[in-house]
RNA sequence: UGCCCGAUGGUGUAAUGGUAGCACAACGGACUCUGACUCCGUUUGUCUAGGUUCGAGUCCUAGUCGGGCAGCCA
């Protein structure tokens, strides 16, 4: 069981998108502030995405509005549905109770209706009602939105263009395109296609569609200004040839959008009112509301605004190295524990309102930054130190015998399940002849100030009694076989001398009633902070980042369960792991516990 | 050397012409049957040079540094 925390009652967020937002709510420019999340389907959604997830659908639910998720899926040879799976999944979880009243799904199969305004066609498309949470979508015959879905529609649009004069077919090769185009210094020159009638690229166009030219043969393009000092204004290629199989709309196309001309218009289509991305489309902007006012449209358009993306510390965010690192199996995967994606996030044991926490703290600015990972450990420990029960595990046993208790008797104590939280109740633990305790927690020569088991010394064992320890047996080797001590009953929780100060307080396991389990011990996967800034991020990948372990646990975690996170007391947060069966449990280690002595001058 | 964008402690962010604040990190202390949590305290900042103004982190000009843009990717 996890206790429930209510979302923190943190003010807000403001940043300056939100305050872009909140001027237009406050002179009504818009009935409804619709926003979107539109990942191309071509990788799994990583921290980066949820930054831009927690924003999109963070202004609408500040401001009672919509967020449609929206597949980007405009290039049929990247795409999956593989990925359009996952997207769905980690958006739904990442937003659960907190922002899926104003996911905007549309009924399945839908397409945009023609809808005319003021006598002039229109397409619109709007989402359904609010989904309950959590709820998978394919249950209520709901679906994403798919740029895919507007083909018919944006090309449509293209033709209007055409028409407009404004696009014309250009039969230059990809490499002829390039050159022509340009340099940043340079200014491009006028393909010999720009001059083209109306009545030849229409023709041309039509033909296009029907498949009669193979792939590179021909492009249609914007027509605009090939020495405007903005390259995307170089007369952009909107439309390719592409003979490509779709994960969505199949073989009904051969020719599809560029990202430039759909996505504009895929925010239009949907009413969206702010759409919102990084840094890099900035100048695509100029191109983008170019399209939409070349097109005459009835309704309010939608505009762009530009924020900047997420960069961790330690981490690489880039899908194509994502990619890399799960086909090379150098993580086991992309929900691997170690990954930056949402789903390997979610495995590890982050719950989803820490990662909105992260979000929140982290600000959206126009500034290219490196966030310190410990700010997101700092929110992983925050949700978790107020979520997780707490448990007793020895990751590396020692056995120690209570030389003072028979074998076989069982000493009952209490141990309690939360710290701050009464209502989390307790639990029996057993104390027995024989437990295991932490090899970290005995040292023969320990440090000055080392606080824990030694020689002669004495400690406490949390939530049963002291123990002094008396000899330390070894075999042959020199290698320690097991530690003797006697407990000092009389210290027991609540005993008469339940109160005696000792400084040390170890956890424990009894011996002969706990349990083994399989426990991954994660580090960060690289081994400096900007990995991604060399020529390979490979040479950087931390060879320790897994560590396996054989724990011995107190049983009630027999019954653990998959999104319980727990606090294994002095170690840190733990959650079972997917590959967990009953016969053999595996749990990750989602964070360890602040450690001041770790960071100790004594400590090794 | 074209165009666009940015620059506030170690890191991230706030201050919207009027006392440079918050968070993380670091360090010190208190508390502690988790060396956790919590609490208290300390250190560290407006890229540079001019200008406007009673007053500039904020406005203007120039420079410096950083990022982005030349896919028929998104």
């Amino acid at each position: 069981m996890t206790a429930e925390k209510p979302e923190p009652s943190a003010p807000a967020p403001t940043d300056f998108i939100r305050d872009i937002v909140a001027a237009h709510v406050a002179e009504h420019r818009y009935p409804r502030i619709v926003t979107r999340f539109p990942p191309e389907p071509n990788g799994y959604l990583h921290i980066g995405h949820a930054k831009s997830i927690c924003l999109n659908f963070g202004i609408a639910r500040e401001n009672r509005g919509q967020c449609n998720l929206r597949m980007d899926d405009t290039n049929p040879t990247k795409e999956d549905v593989e990925y359009v799976e996952s997207i769905i999944a980690d958006v739904q979880w990442l937003i659960a109770g907190w922002a899926d009243h104003c996911l905007g799904f549309k009924l399945k199969g839908q397409t945009p209706e023609m809808r005319p305004v003021d006598g002039q066609p229109d397409f619109y498309l709007a989402a359904t009602a609010a989904m309950p949470g959590g709820a998978p979508p394919s249950a209520l015959a709901l679906e994403p939105f798919y740029a895919s879905d507007y083909f018919g529609q944006i090309y449509d649009y293209a033709l209007t263009l055409i028409r407009k004069g404004q696009a014309y077919v250009c039969d230059l090769s990809p490499e002829e395109t390039e050159r022509y185009r340009g340099s940043p210094d340079q200014p491009g020159m006028d393909s010999p296609f720009r001059g083209r009638t109306v009545a030849q690229n229409l023709d041309l166009f039509q033909r296009m569609k029907a498949g009669e030219f193979p792939n590179g043969a021909r492009t249609l393009r914007a027509r605009i200004d090939m020495t405007a000092p903005n390259i995307w204004l170089r007369d952009p290629v909107i439309y390719r040839i592409r003979h490509a199989e779709h994960h969505h709309t199949g073989a009904a196309w051969c020719i599809y959008p560029m990202y430039d001309f759909a996505h504009c218009l895929s925010d239009y289509i949907e009413g969206v009112t702010h759409s919102i991305c990084t840094l890099e489309f900035e100048v695509h902007r100029p191109l983008y509301d170019w399209i939409l006012t070349s097109l005459d449209l009835p309704r309010p358009l939608p505009h762009q605004y530009e924020f900047a993306r997420l960069n961790v510390g330690y981490t690489v965010m880039s899908k194509r190295k994502l990619l890399q690192l799960v086909q090379e199996k150098i993580v086991n995967g992309w929900d691997d524990p170690r990954m930056p994606t949402i789903c390997g996030l979610r495995r590890r044991g982050v719950p989803a309102s820490a990662l909105r926490d992260f979000a929140y703290n982290i600000g959206v600015t126009k500034f290219d930054s490196l966030t310190d990972v410990a700010v997101l450990e700092h929110s992983i420990r925050e949700e978790l130190n107020q979520s997780a029960l707490r448990r007793l595990a020895v990751l590396r046993p020692v056995k120690v015998v209570l030389t003072n208790i028979p074998a076989g008797d069982v000493i009952p104590c209490t141990a309690i399940n939360h710290p701050a939280n009464d209502a989390a109740g307790t639990r029996p633990l057993a104390l027995t002849r024989e437990v295991f305790i932490e090899a970290d927690d005995f040292q023969e020569n320990p440090p000055p100030k080392y606080f824990r088991l030694r020689p002669g010394g004495e400690v406490r064992l949390k939530y049963a009694c002291i123990i002094k320890c008396d000899e330390v047996v070894k075999d042959a080797a020199g290698q320690l076989v097991e530690l003797r001590c006697t407990a000092d009953l009389a210290s027991r929780t609540g005993g008469p001398n339940a109160g005696r100060k000792i400084k040390g307080t170890i956890h424990w396991v009894s011996a002969v009633q706990a349990i083994d389990a399989e426990v991954r011990l994660y580090d960060r996967l690289f081994t400096v902070p900007e990995p991604g800034a060399g020529a390979d991020f490979k040479e950087f990948i931390n060879p320790h980042s897994l560590e396996t372990v054989t724990a011995k646990l107190e049983p009630p975690l027999r019954t653990a369960r998959i999104e319980e996170r727990y606090q294994f007391e002095r170690l840190g947060y733990f959650t079972l792991d997917a590959d967990s069966r009953p016969d053999h449990l595996v749990f990750n280690r989602t964070i360890t516990l602040k450690d001041a002595w770790a960071k100790a001058p004594g400590a090794k």
